[in-house]
DNA sequence: AGCACGCCGACT
DNA sequence: GTCGGCGTGCTC
């Protein structure tokens, strides 16, 4: 008989987007047990007060020993939210980048399916606030509370002007005069809109009739709202009443007296944030001869191989490449997801792809705001999308079935996330993805990364090659300048030799555009004392002042941190300030100088801070409004002009002198980017390299536009020192704000380290930047060579790094694992 | 991560 | 003596 009574218990493992070490057990109210799903949201306590939205990671029978289960507070969702096959993904990166599955899932999840609570602070509506005594502080929050009922922590933070308002928060309680309640953030909030219709009564065309004429004559704007909207709307389906009413120009308060008297029905629709703009004239999408021909090979590649890297030299019309391989993953119904680097997110490209698929397409925006991302995250995982073009983080969206993954610029450092965690690489990550999905990959780049090429030589990469610019877009001609030669004859004024000068000239005489590379932003990055060379540094980060001319300010590039310039050096007195450097600003002033009749824009981080400035620097200089373009890396990503003759690389040293193994590859990829957009289709364009070290074989190889013997040469740089493809890296940083603790620190977790790895381990050491936001650094790289076991050795250094926290001085330093650096 | 608890210095 | 700082440990 009892059996009949009996219920079973359900207990389910949950995992919060918190950086946990484990999943926590909940159990389940016996009426909500028949709801429970793998992937599915639940609402869960954590802690004393705080309320989360965990996912259930799995789902058990026995109680958990040693402890009493909370029980869950709710589901959210009626369906399952998070496939297996996006919680198998999700796994993979926290094992393989060594962060925890948490930290994933709150990198992976739009803000609006993660509700947390919040602690509001409320006044007692019959609270008594005349007879008690309030201090200076407790009084503005309690005025505060009378206006609106209930504020935040943080809010009563602000109004006190404190830091902690515990005390505060805690004495009012105690007074009787508040209470404290969580409360759930709802976020995500659907966008309504008002819309009008005929109301039943006067949905008749007869009873229409007789209201017009006993209006008319009377009420002649009313007559006048309600036959446009007849006429509008035949079928009385409901009109946008803003656009109804501002558009025709109607009178709003005849529009409220139609709805008052019961002649229109007003009422509101959820409406989507996320319009397209319809069906536009689809392009055809023609490919070349040389096109074609890839295509074919990548097809061909691809009954053999799940990944192809195109390497097509830039203006080759990858493009078009892709989009036969996307119209050919929708003709089976399958979803594309085509990935690229934040700024290239251009409307030149997004304009191109919407042009061949109209609403299939979808963009997953940075600037998008949380109800925006939420609705895409809908979207795409009820199909409604089937191409998706994304920065790096398009790779957590719920695809349902992946045909195809694009990734375009797959050199590009930018798909490396760093911080926070995961600190994932979304090309390799999109490489996993798609074997889950069963999916192919198209690795797109002009200057494809070592490690990528290397796999095609080890033959995990299918290549195929598009070596002409398509309709005789010729490559342009390159010419090094030594700035040597030109200080020793003093032929150069600052950062300009005479050469770059005379073209630059000749260009504007011809009318015809130029481009300026230099990546440095600001003025210039360092001032220094002419007497006793003392220069203003940051207070918190191990770096120089970078000097902006127009906000007049020296300002630090980690922290911000910034101060008014210097006149006098506190160091001796001096009053004279030397600059030394060039930022990009300042190449625009001396350019003025220079070539005073031609108009200059500048494209960098300062000068874009909104998407719209951003898009007229653009526009004017396609509309040839102006005429020289200096710019940061920005200017190398996907922008195509017709009229430029002139590309200059002001200073080719900067980049090759980085002090990082992949210096080399970065600055030949950047140069031949750069170099690229000088694609014109008439006239050969010009790309001159100003450089202290012409011999430099980098240079050479950018001149020559060989990529191969780029490689070659790098390849074997990398073996020689063992670095990636032919070791994996594991970067460790300590930081914490006492110098001598960090070092210790470092020795300590060196120590553990080498126990297993010996020599595998290098450092630690301080590294270039050993100093940011006031906490010092030291920093230790693991290399792993093939012969070792990569898992086991993720597995151990997590272990040491576990150990390491469990000893007492060295709690508070953070340390941050970063995997394939 | 966020929070409570507990231990120490600087002020009424 | 109390307030408020931060270091430490815990959360099913």
């Amino acid at each position: 008989l009892s059996d009949l009574f009996e219920y079973t218990a359900i207990y389910i493992e949950v995992l919060l987007p918190l950086p946990l070490a484990k999943e926590y057990t909940y159990r389940v109210p016996q009426e909500l047990n028949d709801e429970i799903d793998v992937g599915k949201r639940v609402v869960v306590q954590f802690g004393k007060k705080k309320i989360y939205s965990g996912v259930i990671l799995s789902i058990s029978e026995r109680p958990p020993e040693g402890y009493q289960a909370k029980y869950i507070l709710a589901i959210i969702d009626s369906f399952p939210i998070i496939s297996d096959k996006m919680l198998s993904f999700w796994r993979w990166i926290a094992e393989y980048y060594m962060c925890k599955l948490g930290e994933v899932m709150n990198n992976a999840l739009p803000a609006a399916l993660k509700l947390q609570s919040q602690s509001k602070i409320n006044l007692y509506p019959d609270a008594n606030t005349a007879d008690v005594l309030l201090d200076k502080f407790e009084e503005p929050i309690i005025e505060k509370l009378k206006l609106v009922g209930s504020i935040s922590i943080d809010e009563a933070d602000e109004i006190s002007g404190r830091k902690n308002t515990y005390k505060l928060i805690h004495s009012l309680y105690e007074k009787g005069l508040i209470y404290i309640e969580e409360e759930l953030l709802e976020r995500y909030k659907p966008k309504v809109k008002k819309f009008l219709k005929r109301s039943e009564a006067f949905s008749t065309e007869q009873a229409m009739q007789e209201l017009f004429t006993s209006l008319d004559g009377k009420a002649t704007l009313q007559l006048h709202v309600l036959m446009k909207l007849v006429s509008l709307d035949k079928n009385n389906e409901g009109v946008d009443k803003n656009k109804f009413v501002k558009k025709h120009g109607l009178s709003p308060s005849s529009v409220s007296t139609l709805v008052k008297n019961g002649v229109l029905d007003l009422y509101e629709k959820q409406v989507e944030r996320i319009v397209y703009k319809g069906r536009q004239e689809l392009a055809e999408n023609e490919l070349t001869n040389d096109q074609e021909e890839a295509y074919d090979q990548i097809k061909t590649n691809f009954e053999e191989q799940d990944v192809v890297l195109l390497q097509g030299i830039t203006s080759s019309g990858k493009t078009h490449v892709y989009i036969k391989l996307m119209e050919e993953a929708l003709a089976l119904n399958k979803q594309v997801l085509y990935l690229l680097p934040e700024i290239s997110l251009t409307t030149q490209l997004i304009r191109r792809i919407q042009t061949y698929f109209g609403d299939q397409v979808l963009v997953n925006h940075s600037r998008f705001n949380n109800n925006e991302r939420y609705e895409i995250w809908q979207k795409v995982k009820n199909r409604e999308a089937t191409i998706v073009l994304a920065p790096r983080s398009g790779i957590f969206l719920p695809f349902q079935e992946l045909g195809l993954i694009i990734v375009d610029e797959e050199h590009e450092n930018s798909y490396k996330q760093s911080e926070p965690s995961p600190r994932y690489h979304a090309r390799d990550s999109a490489i996993v993805l798609a074997h889950k999905h069963k999916a192919k990959v198209v690795l797109g780049s002009a200057t494809p990364s070592v490690e990528s090429m290397n796999n095609v030589r080890n033959e995990k990469f299918g290549l195929v090659l598009l070596k002409n610019r398509y309709s005789g877009v010729k490559l342009p001609e390159f010419r090094v300048v030594d700035m040597r030669q030109e200080k020793k004859r003093k032929l150069n004024k600052g950062l300009f030799s005479s050469e770059l000068i005379s073209e630059i000239k000749q260009s504007l005489n011809q009318k015809e555009q130029v481009i300026l590379f230099q990546n440095r932003k600001g003025y210039v990055p360092i001032t220094e004392c002419n007497e006793c060379a003392w220069s203003p540094r940051c207070i918190h980060c191990d770096i120089t002042l970078t000097y902006y001319r127009k906000e007049n300010c020296l300002r630090c590039h980690f922290c911000g941190y910034n101060i008014k310039p210097i006149s006098l050096c506190p160091a001796c007195g001096n009053t004279a300030m030397r600059m030394i450097g060039y930022g990009t600003e300042r190449v625009e002033e001396e350019l003025k100088l220079i070539v005073p009749e031609a108009r200059i824009d500048r494209l960098d981080y300062q000068s874009t801070r909104t998407k719209t400035a951003f898009e007229k620097i653009i526009t004017d200089f396609e509309n040839r409004d102006t005429d020289v373009l200096i710019g940061t890396q920005m200017i190398t990503k996907g922008l195509d002009f017709e009229n430029l003759r002139l590309v200059g690389i002001l200073d080719a040293d900067h980049s090759l002198n980085f002090p990082d193994f992949r210096a080399a590859e970065r600055s030949f990829q950047l140069f031949t980017q750069v170099a690229g957009r000088a694609g014109r289709r008439n006239n050969q364009g010009l790309v001159m390299i100003q450089t202290s070290r012409p011999e430099n074989p980098v240079i050479q190889h950018v001149v020559k536009h060989e990529y191969n013997d780029f490689f070659e040469e790098e390849i074997q740089e990398r073996e020689k020192f063992n670095y990636p493809p032919f070791a994996r890296l594991i970067k460790m940083s300590l930081m914490h704000k006492d110098y001598e603790l960090t070092e210790k620190a470092g020795d300590m977790m060196a120590m553990l380290i080498r126990e297993k790895v010996g020599d595998m381990l290098l450092g630690p050491e301080e590294p270039y930047v050993s100093k940011i936001r006031g906490r010092f650094i030291r920093q230790m790289m693991i290399k792993i060579t093939p012969d070792q076991n990569l898992k086991a050795v993720k597995h151990f250094v997590g272990d040491m790094v576990f150990q390491f926290k469990g000893i007492k001085e060295y709690k508070q330093v953070r340390v941050v694992v970063d995997v394939d650096p």
